[in-house]
DNA sequence: TGTACATCAGTGAACGCGCGTTCACTGATGTAC
DNA sequence: TGTACATCAGTGAACGCGCGTTCACTGATGTAC
């Protein structure tokens, strides 16, 4: 009974991750756009219309995707931190940034899918929210535990805070870099949309015929990057 | 014979155009995949294939707009500048960035064209290198300028460059950064990635729910990214 | 200035394609007595 | 353990749509003598 009904349950899982699987594929050559839920379960020898049994509509479809890749690029940037020694702030933090890019590279299109221009026609859910900030928690992390242990650099710039800022750096606060001051959650949130700015910037195109060593000048950024938040690769 | 020449070619030319705003103003709704030939000859009153006689394909159109977003948003940048003083080098940064995020904000579609996740199945041509540098070289000439005005603050950063920049940052003097030096074409770069960055965080929808005061906000980080640069506000 | 010819813009029909989604249906798998 | 019933997965056909592109064509506009 119990056992037999998780059997088709089973299948249906198994069967739900392929679709998601094969979907992901077609991601991965056609970009968001291209996206046919025909295609999929053509290339799964399903008649179209029983893709429906297991996901209601394209959209829902590309909804599953998108936390998919939320969570990929997060567990990478997670499993990138986690052998570095929990005191190294700034190992953490190029490892953590090297594995954005990383992953990045080696899912363009899913990356787009996140974090590139928005699909036209598709509004994300609420349930992507969750997955979306798995990133920007690992990130926060690290600026949260330096500062904790008072291993943060007073800052190098002094610019003022935006007047409007109290409430955001709050919540940032409450979510993702717990017990920093305003500043440095200014900083910090500033430096992880350079760093998607960079990672972008080369994947979108933008460094053809400008960047050769791109590996080293993405380490090189990101060090910066870290140095104006108080992780300094120096000690 | 040449006036009644021009007389035909004239109207040839309007139409051009007339058919390249109807596609923006699609794109703007649609998107770039969502642009559609037979949509903008309908909504012109033409059958779908004179269009052809304009533009030899879809390819060619999205060609056109590319080029034309690259313009648009050059001229922005260049012309928010050109009311500062020459050598008011933070004044010009800052008018710089604020023109290309207030672009962005008034023409989302656009600027994803250009600078958002490539449109699959399109590949770029050659054609759209030279408009694509016009802001580059806008904020490059401010940091050139205060280069060679001796009006660049010494380096608040000390991160090593990378070994294969050399190449990279000799390219940059030669198209957008003359005269400058190795580490400050390599900071400018990768400052511009960030400014980019930051303004797609905010059109794509990674500030939502995070930043309210926008305006202030990015007014705070470009400040700040001009004064890793070397460009003191308060200098 | 007038006429024969060439060029060009725009028409309308068609080709061949793929898409998302619905619906009545057949069988197989699971459930309850 | 066996049987009647309910649930579910997958089928196949269809609806209605839009797309890019080609092609033979009609008329109008321009050109050359």
């Amino acid at each position: 009974m119990n056992a037999s009904r998780t059997a088709r349950e089973r299948v249906r899982a198994e069967l739900t991750r392929e679709i998601a699987d094969t979907a992901r594929r077609h991601l991965a050559t056609q970009g968001a756009a291209g996206l046919s839920l025909r295609a999929v379960a053509r290339e799964m020898g399903m008649v179209s219309s029983a893709v429906y049994r297991y996901f209601p509509s394209r959209d829902d479809l590309l909804t599953a995707l998108i936390i998919d890749g939320y969570n990929a690029i997060g567990a990478a940037v997670e499993e990138a931190t986690a052998g570095c020694r929990g005191d190294d702030y700034p190992g953490r933090w190029l490892a953590a940034c090297r594995a954005l890019r990383t992953w990045a590279l080696a899912h363009p299109h899913e990356y787009a899918l996140v974090y590139g221009s928005p699909v036209p026609g598709y509004r994300a859910p609420e349930q992507t929210i969750g997955p979306a900030s798995r990133v920007a928690a690992v990130l926060g992390r690290i600026i949260s535990d330096a500062q904790a242990a008072g291993a943060l650099d007073p800052p190098v710039l002094r610019v003022a805070l935006p007047g409007g800022f109290g409430p955001d750096a709050g919540r940032l606060r409450e979510s993702v870099l717990p017990s920093v001051p305003d500043d440095v959650a200014a900083r910090a949130l500033a430096t992880w949309a350079s760093v998607f700015g960079m990672v972008s910037f080369e994947l979108f195109g933008q460094f053809e015929n400008v960047v050769t060593d791109r590996d080293g000048y993405y380490d090189y950024v990101v060090t910066s990057l870290g140095q104006v938040i108080g992780l300094d690769a120096g000690g």
